[in-house]
DNA sequence: GACCAGGCACATC
DNA sequence: GATGTGCATGGT
């Protein structure tokens, strides 16, 4: 595609405010259970991941403590409805291990380590790469980092804002570089895009009632480009 | 029954 | 470095 014009972020956040209204993420009762549910919910619907967490919760796993000590075939069992449940259960363990390694299983210790050094730590971690790293990072322990999902990828390039496989750090920096680093404001702006994504945005999408339609987006010549191809991206 | 969902690691070229 | 594949359930 051509070259790319920068997307009037402050706009766009104001138009999908104004569409949807907050959205108050993360839905999660501590801490610690936002960073369970940003591992759960990798590649898989919020739905699933709620019925894996209420799971979790009857048998009062949603703690650090209580993690590290359940087999790894138990929590596996427990968490089957959020999909990928051997992959994810590793993980969860990887994360906890990991947690204990560096913080005495402490969140006040996690949290007070600036988030440049807490983000490469949790790169490292088997199972977490940069959207789960930044979602813990911004919904979990309030850091100022913008988390990148499909959806924003999906959105931005559907408004040829963007090149469709851009990689993550190409789309974070977007956002990183020309908004103010305002935990509050990351916060929502992921949400309404998930929310975008999920409400209109989809693989059959119906660009003509977006909120953004009028910024910078040829719905016709979207539709020619892509009717025969699919929407996936 | 196909397709999708708030990714990531690993193999192979 | 780019591209492909396995992982798995539940909703539409």
């Amino acid at each position: 595609m051509g070259e790319k014009t920068q997307p009037p972020l402050r706009r766009i956040y104001h138009r999908l405010l104004n569409r949807f209204g907050p959205q108050s993420w993360w839905p999660a009762r501590t801490r610690f259970e936002v960073m369970v549910g940003a591992i759960l919910t990798q590649n898989t619907s919020w739905t699933n991941v709620e019925k894996a967490i209420a799971e979790l919760r009857r048998h009062r796993l949603l703690t650090p403590g209580a993690l590290k000590n359940v087999s790894l075939k138990t929590l596996a069992s427990l968490i089957r409805p959020a999909g990928y449940f051997n992959v994810k259960a590793k993980r969860l363990k990887h994360f906890v291990d990991f947690f204990f390694k560096e913080y005495d299983g402490r969140l006040e210790r996690m949290i007070q380590e600036p988030w440049e050094d807490l983000r490469k730590k949790l790169l490292s971690v088997n199972g977490i790469g940069p959207e789960t790293a930044d979602s813990i990072l911004l919904y979990a322990l309030e850091k100022p980092v913008f988390v990148v999902d499909s959806y924003t990828k999906r959105i931005l390039s559907r408004h040829n804002f963007l090149d469709p496989d851009a990689d993550y750090q190409t789309v974070q920096e977007i956002f990183m570089k020309n908004l103010r680093l305002d935990v509050k404001m990351f916060n929502e702006y992921h949400a309404l895009l998930v929310r975008l994504g999920k409400e209109l945005c989809k693989s059959n999408p119906r660009c003509e009632v977006c909120p953004l339609n009028d910024i910078n987006f040829d719905y016709k010549a979207f539709l020619e480009k892509n009717f025969f191809t699919g929407f996936t991206k």
